[in-house]
RNA sequence: GGGCGCUUAGCUCAGUUGGUUAGAGCGCCUGCCUUACAAGCAGGAGGUCCACAGUUCGAGCCUGUGAGCGCCCA
């Protein structure tokens, strides 16, 4: 069957149909190999896809992330491995609730006016939107995930194992509910995890205010604090013991100004003599550190706010409005009453909610939490004992600073979408019951007025077991025997605390014993950031986002992903470009013409299944496919070596190099007039070609899966082949095809050539015109050339190449390197000053070189100490240099 | 305040353990519609590797100091 391929390579008009073939012949969905069927020895790779939120559709982060972990799977795949890639999406409770909240308030409604349940309803549609199209979006890019294990975080089997893991650690004492100071978003009525506060540097003020001595206003303190208006809830005044300012009015009482109460002045080291006046007023109901004072001292708890920061009855007459705006009330207030001593410029670190970046107020509030510290010690001790590998290493220092200065998680959170907390408050006793199904009766009573806890808990929580919970933990499933731990795992930085860590601490601490380790995964390997070209960060307010699909549709899947590949160096950031996207559909269209060409010779001589006849002896004589089969057997190594390392750059330069620079640059052009005498009767040329061309796409086939798919299938039109390129076999380092001597002897030729172009290219010489051309060289080259020379004469253009039996003298037209001379015969007048000015520039190169080795050779310290193989090195170099030197010399006098 | 990282060609970036003449893509210049490809071919220009000091026979790479930029944590 002739292969007629469009002249120009168009993306859109393969890929689509490649994305759909392999979804619908389920070529990634793996089955579980039964403990004793021969599939159970084949070694395993496993990957959890991060799952991407329900909030929105995919972007250029998730299409890295994801293009990574493509390559890597199908590299696995490829080289033989087991391989299971388990895509799901994540609920995203905070993020999801605010943006179908969003929505219900352009639609003038709200999730009250609703209810919980109609609201959980709406979500859910919003969820089937979204998780619709996340994963039409992985299906566009390629992604060979197995379609039939997806999971979504509250699945109803998900969420029981979220249920079981959450009572086992209450009955392991590991979770406990109380009443402490919480980082509480106003906006999203809600506490969030300190990891979901954004600290940021603001400006503000610093007001100093005076507290009065009760019953001695002569006497006061002054204090100072960045925000007044908790005043309302003070309930002391601090000043550390050694403080000398204040060992008078220790044991004393303030009058709290505005709200006419009396708070005592305690002694704490808590309070920095070094800081404002030494005094800070305590406010346990509304900040972190006052509130482990209160406690030190006994105080009372005042919280001031309800759950939307607006100032409740305990602010007296303040009660029923926002915090800001009493913030300017009680300044206001303090000023009349001669209270408000100075206000200085301040820059304050504020915590904002990450979602909704409203200001966080620290509150208290009654939680559930993680004991965190002793899950926190066994993920210290995984990364400590190499169980798990962060690469760039340097990762695993952040993550052993986060872990050893951990605080307990606040895992509950004030949301209607999300996992229930299981646990039943008893409307009589108040006693809660923590329970996998919902009791009857209190266990401490015996009513049977139970209710469960409104709250759900922190997504992570739950994303937190997926490396478990996805293989269908608590059941002890054949799964979990396979596939776990997961072999790798690649995300971006942002969520190594949030999940990396949190999936580490769940996944040892659930998983112990596990008979391949508890560890949720081997390998944690970090990408960078997809910044705009700019280097700037997309975010939606700068309006420097990019669409992976739109880039897609213009530039193609295999181009986006492999501009992705070539820049993810690891621990950079990628600023991509769009015109290196451009660069590599500029590439996918070389590597589709080069198909086109060797499709057009197939036709000729015989059909594709010449193609398919792999290699003959006889064509194993000709140099030329030495060389490409050593070069690309070469390349092929390379790039293993590098995707073992997630050199992903390397990997992908190597291919391109090997692919543009020698393979269509060098080999095609070599083999044409082979090609062009191939008939029927002998097309051993084309079996060659065919056998090389698609080694390179099994090599690009990770990269490029889309066209590589396309053109190994037309070549394999008319021979028996399996399903996809995606199912062959990985090229690796095949020793027998290494060929140095090939390699050497194509690189001298390939340096003549190039030095005749330069010289025709010096000299301006028409393109077409053919020259004769000398060669001076040793009696190998000679012999060497004389087997190669229709070649060299093809592709530098010449009429004829002859020897030369003495050095060359030409005025011009001369190039000299150590291993040859090489000059055109041509008649026309040469330009002398641009000629001078080349070989001055060269003289002057060359003059620097030789003065520097002559330095280093002289140097008896560096004779002493270098390896023998570089001082031999550098002494050719030099010698080499020298005779150059010389010649360039003698050929600037002769110009005159 | 604590920790981490970056600075290499006009731009965006590679450069794995110190070793002979520091690379790529894009951009730029010159010439070519050479029957696979103008999304192409051939050739070319362009770098005191942030600064200074040190270690070393030898430093873009190691050490220290400084400058500029960025990130994370509190």
């Amino acid at each position: 069957m002739p292969q007629e391929l469009p002249k120009t390579y168009d993306p859109s008009a393969i890929e689509e149909r490649w994305a759909e073939y392999w979804v619908t012949e389920k070529l990634f969905s793996v089955k579980t190999p039964p403990l004793d069927s021969p599939d159970a020895q084949q070694p395993v790779f496993t990957l959890l896809l991060p799952p991407p939120n329900v909030t929105g559709v995919l972007h250029m982060g998730h299409m890295l992330n994801q293009t990574e972990m493509d390559i890597v799977i199908r590299w696995r795949r490829m080289l033989g491995y087991l391989t299971l890639w388990l895509p799901g999406t994540d609920h995203a409770g905070i993020a999801t609730q605010m943006m179908v909240e969003r929505q219900l308030a352009a639609e003038g409604g709200s999730r009250q006016k609703l209810g919980r349940e109609a609201f959980i309803e709406r979500v859910w549609n919003w969820k089937k939107h979204y998780s619709g199209a996340i994963q039409a979006q992985m299906k566009r890019l390629g992604a060979s995930v197995d379609w039939d294990r997806e999971y979504f975080t509250m699945d109803e089997n998900l969420s029981r194992a979220v249920v079981e893991s959450f009572v086992r650690l209450h009955e392991q004492g590991l979770v406990y509910r109380g009443k402490y100071i919480v980082n509480w978003c106003p906006r999203c009525v809600t506490a969030i995890s300190d990891l979901e506060v954004v600290h940021e540097e603001l400006p503000g003020k610093l007001y100093q205010i005076r507290y009065p001595v009760a019953g001695d206003e002569s006497q006061s303190i002054i204090i100072a604090t960045t925000r007044p208006e908790t005043m309302l809830g003070d309930v002391a005044v601090a000043v550390n013991p050694k403080d000398q300012r204040y060992t008078h009015l220790q044991g004393k009482k303030l009058r709290l100004p505005l709200m006419n109460r009396e708070i005592p002045i305690i002694a704490d080291d808590m309070a920095d003599p070094e800081f404002g006046t030494g005094a800070v007023k305590v406010t346990p109901a509304h900040d972190p550190n006052d509130f482990e004072m209160g406690l030190r001292h006994n105080l009372p708890q005042i919280n001031i706010m309800d759950d939307q920061a607006m100032i409740n009855e305990n602010g007296g007459p303040y009660a029923g409005h926002d915090r800001y705006e009493v913030r300017e009330r009680v300044l206001r207030d303090l000023q009349d009453q001669g209270l408000l001593v100075g206000t200085k410029d301040h820059i304050h670190a504020v915590g904002k909610c990450q979602r909704c970046k409203n200001i966080v107020e620290p509150r208290l509030s009654t939680q559930w939490f993680i004991k965190i510290e002793p899950l926190a010690k066994r993920a210290i001790e995984a990364v400590e004992k190499g169980e798990i590998v962060f690469v760039p290493e340097n990762y695993a220092k952040t993550y052993f600073e986060w872990m050893r200065n951990i605080h307990d998680w606040c895992i509950s959170r004030q949301l209607w979408w999300g996992h229930r907390i299981p646990a039943w408050h008893c409307l009589d006793c108040r006693e809660i019951t923590v329970a996998r199904t919902a009791p009857d009766k209190c266990r401490k009573c015996g009513g049977s007025k139970l209710e469960q806890d409104p709250d759900v808990l922190d997504t992570w929580f739950s994303s937190g077991l997926l490396p478990f919970t996805g293989f269908g933990w608590p059941e002890k499933t054949r799964d979990l025997d396979v596939f776990y731990p997961t072999s790798l795992l690649i995300t971006g930085f942002d969520i190594l605390f949030f999940w990396v860590a949190r999936m580490i601490m769940l996944g040892c601490h659930f998983m112990e014993g596990h008979p391949q380790g508890s560890v949720p995964f081997k390998q944690v390997y970090i990408h960078g950031l997809v910044r705009d070209a700019e280097r700037q960060k997309m975010s939606k307010t700068k309006g420097n986002v990019m669409d992976p699909i739109e880039v897609t549709q213009r530039y193609g899947t295999d181009a986006v992903r492999f501009t992705l590949a070539a820049m993810a160096s690891p621990g950079t950031d990628i600023a991509f470009s769009e015109s290196r996207t451009k660069g590599y559909r500029d590439f996918a269209n070389k590597i589709w013409n080069a198909a086109r060409f060797m499709f057009m010779n197939a036709d000729r001589a015989g059909g594709t299944k010449a193609l398919a006849h792999g290699i003959q002896g006889k064509e194993m004589k000709f140099l030329e496919n030495r060389w490409i089969l050593s070069r690309f057997i070469t390349t092929a190594a390379l790039v293993n070596e590098n995707l073992a390392d997630f050199r992903f750059h390397e990997a992908a330069n190597q291919i391109y190099n090997f692919f543009w620079g020698e393979f269509c640059d060098w080999y095609l052009e070599i083999i044409k007039p082979r090609l062009a005498a191939a008939g029927e009767t002998d097309n051993s040329a084309l079996g060659f070609l065919g056998y090389v061309f698609e080694g390179a796409l099994r090599l690009l086939s990770p990269f490029m899966p889309f066209i590589t798919e396309e053109i190994w299938n037309a070549m394999h039109a008319d021979v028996p082949h399996l399903k996809s390129i995606a199912l062959a076999r990985y090229p690796g380092l095949d020793r027998r095809w290494l060929d140095p001597e090939a390699e050497e002897q194509m690189s001298v030729l390939q340096d003549i050539i190039v030095n005749i172009r330069q010289i025709r290219a010096d000299l301006k010489i028409e393109p077409r015109v053919k020259l004769r051309a000398q060669l001076y060289a040793g009696v190998q080259l000679r012999n060497l050339v004389d087997e190669s020379r229709s070649m060299i004469e093809r592709l530098a253009t010449l009429e004829e190449l002859e020897f030369a039996h003495a050095p060359l003298s030409h005025t011009a037209g001369l190039r000299s390197t150590p291993r040859f001379e090489v000059a055109v015969i041509y008649e026309k007048k040469v330009d002398a000053e641009v000629e001078r000015e080349r070989l001055t520039k060269e003289l002057k190169k060359l003059e620097g070189q030789v003065a520097s080795a002559q330095r280093q050779l002289g140097n008896e310290h560096f004779l002493g100490k270098a390896p023998s193989q570089v001082v031999e090195g550098l002494r050719k170099q030099a010698a080499d240099n020298e005779l150059l030197l010389q010649k360039t010399r003698a050929a600037l006098e002769k110009l005159g």
